[in-house]
DNA sequence: CTGAAAGCGCTAACAC
DNA sequence: GTGTTAGCGCTTTCAG
């Protein structure tokens, strides 16, 4: 059932290590001797233990990946890309939630560290502070924020909005709301509102917007008051903020244009004349794993990876 | 950086077995022993080689983990409990998803041999022909589905569409219709099906039901058969369905109490006033790998465990 | 080109 | 109680 390379070299009448060379692929044997000898591997559907060639090179190829949360359209699509990708370089994914708490991060990044993990992708989706995404030594890619010195692959907020923006401006929309996340979160918060308030001046709107917490609820409760005054459409900083706003139209009996950063399958399906910006989620996961390649593979230089896909 | 058992047997005077039973936490280490030997060890933060152990003990575990999505809300929960119970056991899994395609589930397979994974957990969350099933040899168990002779965690349909049914008629409906999914799929389908006839017949209700694609797309299409009739509340078999008949809803004015079998964040938040009966799906996922360990543990019994636990 | 032999880090007999 | 020793399955010199 199970057999080890020396089975195989008995059966085949050869050393083990010409067996390990026709299994590595080393060029210097004989084809005639290679093919006898994968014949029977072929035959006998022979597997080299994992463990034990992990041993031998020293180091056992596992990466963590610590999500936000498994059920979020967005990140699901990337972390469906990672574990292809892993999977293709025969490297182990380990992963975890953080919840959106920057604690759990630093709890994860232990248990990695008793692990033996060797890199980390870490989705970023909420503010984590520059100390503790630095608390981890070794080959890393944070997803969706940058830091200084830390591979990042980050996604266009200005481009995101303003082409939201654009777009709905193109349709004839002049009152456009917003509704956002408060600037304490640099990247989803922060930028984006910049990005809309800088669309609104250099289009003569009158900016008309709401920041609110990072969930639907608080989306939904906050959305009335942007409704004091007129409003034809409507921008949603995440998919999450526009279920809110969805919620909220739906209560209310408010018509208007919507439009939202992120992938949100259900709120797709629910409104599907919504605009909406997706990064390129699954492109951002090949590009996480393509930059931990490269740090595992010895460079060490940073890269700032944009991504930026424009679709819907 | 990196300790071998060899180096801390050195820096502590004491032979590298000692070292290994510390950490074994084998009892027959004299306490003084075993403290001056933890206190290196916890001052270096030596942490015992991953692969040498594993080649060791002649196994690594590792557990194949296929979902049929990973963007699920319902198996998402299961997912979790399920990642943590592995965690707290040193098993590794290993996740892949099937996207509700059999064939996916073969080609799987294959890679998990491939890669000496030692069990599975199986998300069955759609029509899964049993010699599928089959082609896994080892320990196994499959989520929401049964099949003779292999271990599993299934939910109790029958349950789920009584109580739900029971609670609308104490509500007060009558006309209660029923949106499910075809004959095909014995447990969302027949099964399922065969509850609502069952409940409408003991209460002199008069049926009215359509059968659907386990889409939300094909749900919402197919919803305005069920209302050329009135129609005062709406079983769905699904929370996909469930969705396909909000839009429904959205589109065409209709008011029905709403009513489905899953849990589903989205619409649980549009819709908080819908009854929806959560099976328990954390609860499945500890189960599934409880009972996966007793099978690892060379117990090989088969059982089918019913899971159920009632919310909202 | 191929085989013999020496370990990788750890555990489990087996001695003392 | 604790040290010594013999491998687990594999890769990699080092000789032929």
């Amino acid at each position: 059932m199970k057999y080890t390379i020396n089975e195989i070299a008995k059966l085949c009448n050869v050393g083990k290590s010409t067996v390990s060379r026709v299994l590595n692929k080393d060029p210097k044997v004989r084809s005639e001797t290679r093919e006898k000898v994968q014949r029977v591997i072929d035959r006998l559907g022979f597997q080299p233990n994992r463990s034990a060639r992990a041993m031998r090179a020293g180091r056992e190829p596992v990466v963590g990946v610590i999500v936000s949360k498994l059920d979020s359209g967005s990140e699901s699509q990337t972390l469906r890309a990672i574990l292809q990708a892993l999977q293709v370089e025969h490297i182990t994914p380990l992963i975890v939630e953080s919840r959106f708490q920057a604690e759990q991060v630093r709890h994860h990044f232990q248990l990695f560290r008793k692990r033996q993990v060797n890199a980390v992708i870490l989705f970023g989706f909420f503010p984590l502070p520059l100390e503790i995404v630095r608390e981890w030594q070794g080959p890393l890619v944070v997803i969706a924020r940058t830091y200084p010195n830390i591979n990042s692959i980050y996604y266009n907020d200005e481009q995101a909005i303003t082409c939201l923006m654009s777009e709905l401006y193109r349709q004839g929309h002049r009152r456009i709301a917003y509704l956002g996340i408060e600037d304490s979160d640099e990247t989803t918060g922060k930028l984006r509102t910049q990005s809309y308030l800088q669309f609104c001046r250099s289009h003569h709107i009158l900016p008309n917007l709401t920041l609110v917490e990072l969930s639907a609820e608080s989306a939904y409760r906050h959305c009335a008051e942007l409704f004091t005054q007129p409003v034809d459409a409507l921008v949603c900083a995440t998919g999450r903020l526009a279920l809110g706003a969805f919620k909220f139209s739906q209560q209310s009996g408010k018509v208007f244009q919507m439009a939202y950063v992120g992938y949100n399958e259900p709120l797709q399906y629910m409104l599907p004349n919504a605009l909406s910006f997706d990064f390129g989620y699954y492109q951002a996961g090949l590009k996480a794993v393509e930059l931990l390649m490269r740090q595992l593979q010895g460079e060490s230089l940073t890269e700032h990876h944009l991504i930026s896909v424009e679709q819907s």
